[in-house]
DNA sequence: ATATTAAACGGAGACGTCTCCGTTTGTCAA
DNA sequence: TTGACAAACGGAGACGTCTCCGTTTAATAT
C-alpha cells in the first residue's frame, strides 16, 4: 500500500518482511505451531521489534486476513443489498452461510486471532472488529425479526448475537466440526434451528 | 479422605500441603494471579512435582471444587426427582437457575479449569467432566422437549446442548456479566427465550 | 534388619510470551 | 551538509508453563 504518510523506510522493509516470513512460516508448519521468535528470527529481526509492532500473535494473524475480512464484508453488503426484500432471518441465513465460508478458509489464523485475545487482558469477543461487526449486523436482524414476530419476545437481540458469536467462534465450531462430526452445512442447519424461532 | 490403598505418606503430605497453599493463594491473590511456580514454592516442593500431581493449574482448580461439584450434581438430582412432574423446558431451567448459581460461587476456578483445558492440547469442552454431565443432561432435556412438541424439529438435542454449554462457559458468562451488565436472572431469562421454542 | 523397587521428588533447562531500555538510524529542518 | 529528534531497533531478561532425568525414599518382600 502507500507509504502511509510516515513510515520510516527501514520499518516498512522490516514490516514486509515479518508479513513474508510468517506467511511462509505459517504455511509451512501450520499457525498454531510458530512461535513469534520463530518469525522474528526469520525476519531477521529481534523480539522486540516484532512486538513492537504487533502486540500478540492474534494482531500478526489479524493483519493477514485483513484483506479477506474486508472482502467478506463486502461481499456481505451486496448479499444484503440484493436481498433487501427477504426476510430477517433468510438474510440471516445468508450471512451466516458467507461467514461460515470464510471461518472454513481462514480457520487456522481465525484461531490464531482468537487465542491470542483471550490470553491477553481483554476479554476477548468485542476485540476483533470481527466480531465487532458481525454483531451489530446480527443484532439488527435479530431486532428485525422480533419486530415483524407475531407475538412480541422479551429475547434482547444483543444477547442473542452475543450467542451466535460465540457459537461461531473458533473453540465451539471446531468442535461441532472435528468432534461431532458436523459438516459447515449441517452447522448452518444447526444454527437456523436454534436461533430462529420456529418457521 | 482415606488413603487410597496406595498413596505414599510423604506424596499424601505433600498433595495437602499443595491444597492448602494453593487455597491461600488463590483466596488471597486471586487464581488468574498465582502461577503454578508460586504454589509450588509456597508448598515447599519442586515445579516437577506439581505437576506430576496437577498436569496444569486446571486440574489443581477442579481439584480444589471438587467437592461442590459433587453437591452441585446433589442438588441438581434433587430438584429432578422433586419435580418429574413438570414440563421438560420447566426443568431445564431450574436447572440451569441451580448451575448460575454454583457458576456465581465459583467463578475464579471455574474460569482457571477452562483456560488450561483449552491452553493444553485437547479442545476443552468435552475435557471437563462438569460439562460432560450437564452435556448430557441437556441433552436428555432437549430430546424429551422436542418429542413433546407440536410439530416436530430438526435440530439436533446434543447441538443444542453444546451450544447452551457454550454460552455458559466463562468467557462467554463473564462477558454478559461484566461488560453487557447482565445479572444471573437477566441471563437465565435471556437463555431460556433462546433456547426454549416459544411458549 | 536388609535388600529391592517403584513411586515420588526436585531442579535444571527448553521454550514461550512479552517488556524494558540503552543504542542506532531515518528524516527533516536549518 | 549537518544537527537534533523521534521512531525503530534488538536483545537481555523477567516470568510462565511444562518436561526430563538423575536421585531419594517409602513400602514391601526376604
Amino acid at each position: 500500500m502507500s507509504p502511509n504518510r510516515s513510515e520510516r523506510r527501514d520499518a516498512a522493509e522490516n514490516r514486509q518482511r515479518i508479513l513474508d516470513s510468517a506467511l511462509r512460516l505459517f504455511e509451512q508448519h501450520g499457525v498454531e505451531q510458530v512461535s513469534m521468535n520463530q518469525i522474528a528470527i526469520e525476519a531477521q529481526i529481534g523480539p522486540g521489534t516484532l512486538y513492537r509492532r504487533y502486540r500478540n500473535k492474534g494482531e500478526l494473524c489479524l493483519e493477514l486476513m485483513k484483506e479477506n475480512i474486508i472482502l467478506l464484508f463486502e461481499q456481505i453488503e451486496e448479499y444484503l443489498n440484493l436481498n433487501r426484500a427477504e426476510s430477517a432471518s433468510e438474510r440471516l441465513k445468508g450471512v451466516l452461510a458467507l461467514f461460515l465460508r470464510f471461518r472454513e478458509k481462514k480457520a487456522q489464523l481465525l484461531k490464531g486471532v482468537e487465542e491470542s485475545a483471550s490470553a491477553g487482558r481483554t476479554k476477548s469477543r468485542t476485540q476483533s472488529p470481527i466480531y465487532h461487526e458481525l454483531h451489530q449486523l446480527f443484532v439488527g436482524l435479530f431486532d428485525e425479526m422480533a419486530a415483524s414476530a407475531a407475538e412480541p419476545s422479551r429475547l434482547n437481540g444483543v444477547f442473542a448475537a452475543d450467542i451466535l458469536l460465540t457459537a461461531l467462534s473458533s473453540d465451539s465450531y471446531s468442535f461441532q466440526r472435528d468432534v461431532r462430526g458436523h459438516t459447515p452445512e449441517t452447522i448452518l442447519e444447526q444454527l437456523c434451528l436454534t436461533f430462529i424461532p420456529s418457521p
